[in-house]
DNA sequence: CCCTTGGAGACAGTGACTGACAATAGCGAT
DNA sequence: ATCGCTATTGTCAGTCACTGTCTCCAAGGG
């Protein structure tokens, strides 16, 4: 593999953060970002296949490892639980990538094209999520019912875990699965 | 309002419908569009935001219909089963509309760009379902949660009802109901 | 030492979108 | 009829995301 010690790939991602950061993400131009990591536009729309991709480097690694963690849940497990136990096992690894993903969601909370984006990487990730509940022998049509409200389920702890890390978000997750359970009541919190 | 009898923004989306359906998003220009429709491109620009929406027109008025029937449904119903019911409710007007978007979901179907728009209205609905729900005295945090489950639940039932529409829609969202129910359970169906 | 391989530069081109200004068509008021 | 008023469109110029193509160069393997 020809280049020398410094990963071009790296450069342009984090050029890109800093510049998003500093002037918004629509001010910034991909030759800007280029010209920040030392190389030229082509080479940037060489690493990342659009300008947005590049706030977005690493999800397909996340996507894998949450697909794993739902083959590995416990067979026990209903759809549902496999899909949480998921999410609660990578809780280390949310919290450690935290000064990498809070000012990238700064960027993208002032940016509809963003969170155009996040939405499909969202629908990624449940998609990779229906795939393991599949290979644990759920039935298609219930395993994409169970990832989007497992993905759902998420959202809501994560809301909460946000606002208040403390209690981890095993005990979010807890939380969120009782209250998918008061949705069919007529009883509201 | 100015320019005679004919309506510049129907025939550009009806110009953009047939465009893409004969030769495919992406080989599709919006100049051309225009063309067909006998403006500038600059008006199609004036009429839709980006290329994409030429497809997407009307989904406001739908968002708001479906979050009407949410307020609309009876006071006793839960979230989640008012959900369902603005769902049924606007079975008639998915059915007439069939003609029109079942070319459009062949067109989306083969281009990623379109696919992401969809996942984006799709978002838009849920928001406007939950805000109904919160119009019902249901709390944000579990209007929202609802609100995507519910979307989880119609999208698992337009599956089956897409395939075989004669038990009806509402049909195939009691089932969609029942479904959910299973999903805490270890027993898989 | 040559030859293969793959990342990178240079260059030209397309097409989506935008801002600014001018032109026109219908409409109500006079 | 005519004078504006306003909404809609045309015109033009420009930016920028993205792509194809060709060339160049550095490393590694024989």
């Amino acid at each position: 593999m020809p280049r020398g010690g410094d990963n071009a790939r790296l450069r342009l991602r984090d050029a890109a953060l800093e510049l998003f950061r500093e002037r918004g993400y629509d001010a910034v131009t991909a030759a800007e970002i280029a010209a920040r990591a030392g190389v030229t536009e082509r080479t940037f729309f060489r690493h990342f296949p659009d300008k947005r991709e590049a706030l977005f480097d690493g999800e397909a690694a996340f996507r894998d490892t949450l697909r794993d963690a739902v083959v590995a849940a416990p067979p026990n497990r209903s759809p549902l639980g496999a899909v949480l136990l998921a999410f609660a096992s990578v809780e280390q690894l949310l919290t450690d990538n935290r000064p990498f993903t809070l000012p990238r969601a700064a960027i993208i909370a002032k940016t509809p094209a963003l969170q155009e984006r996040v939405l499909a990487k969202t629908a990624g990730l449940i998609e990779a999520l229906a795939e393991g509940l599949q290979r644990r022998g759920v039935e298609a049509g219930a395993a994409k019912l169970a990832a989007q409200v497992g993905m759902a389920a998420f959202n809501y702890a994560a809301d909460g875990w946000g606002r208040d890390p403390a209690p981890g978000l095993a005990s979010y997750l807890a939380g969120a699965f009782e209250a998918l359970q008061g949705l069919s009541s007529t009883r509201q919190g």
